[in-house]
DNA sequence: TCCCAGGTAAGACTTGCATCGTACCTTCCC
DNA sequence: GGGAAGGTACGATGCAAGTCTTACCTGGGA
């Protein structure tokens, strides 16, 4: 059973609800960012700029969490976000390295490629 | 671009679409069987007894063909898919093993698992 | 030739997802 | 205490995904 913040535990961690996640690029791009970031990043929502509404960055971060892809946890003011690593490696060896290769040429649409 | 069928060139193969594509259940079912068969294994759609109609069967197999994951060929009467090993295993080495690893605990929905 | 089995295509329908606006809560700082 | 910043909750909306039925095509066998 997911804790009372929605932090599924490794073993409840559902390879469906993964995929799920990492399907939208939005959330692609915050798990990416993770993983690129030094171990134990933590990082406020807002601080990956979304270019979508403070509402629907909660609602993808909250998908994040409840497909065990991060961990938020309170900081006072706000809320830090961290990528469950370990946890993730452990069910599913290699998931995050796919995620963290992928090179987003959608987001740099506005520059041609073969200019 | 992508041949006449439909399927994407191995370059083309984008991790979002086949993140998609493998977000359904179903489609993750054919592709885990096909990755348990024998190299080369070619089947017919209907051979994997999916429990939705033909038509819907139809879309999840262009939905799998059109993200690249699989290669359906014509063989006369019917069409066989095969999986496109070699060429997933390069865009996403390790992608395959992730699918195949799954327990689909939620088919065996009946049995008690404590039981 | 006729019929059946396997697939596909088009259209309609339902549900779920991504999105937003608004209202509200908490914490920090003045 | 009051305000601003960061998040969450709720309700509404638009679109895409998954599903079905029906109609149609193709190839094989009797």
């Amino acid at each position: 059973m997911p804790d009372s913040e929605g932090h599924p535990a490794v073993d409840e961690i559902e390879l469906g609800a993964v995929l799920s996640a990492l399907a939208d690029p939005l959330r692609r791009r915050v798990v990416r960012e993770l993983t690129a970031a030094p171990v134990g990043t933590a990082r406020t929502c807002s601080s990956f700029a979304l270019p979508v509404s403070k509402a629907t960055v909660t609602y993808h971060f909250r998908t994040l969490r409840e497909a065990g892809l991060i961990r938020q946890v309170d900081r006072g003011n706000s809320r830090a976000a961290t990528l469950r690593r370990t946890d993730i490696d452990r069910r599913f060896p290699g998931l995050l390295a796919l995620i963290a290769a992928e090179t987003e040429a959608v987001e740099a649409a506005g520059t041609a490629e073969a200019g």
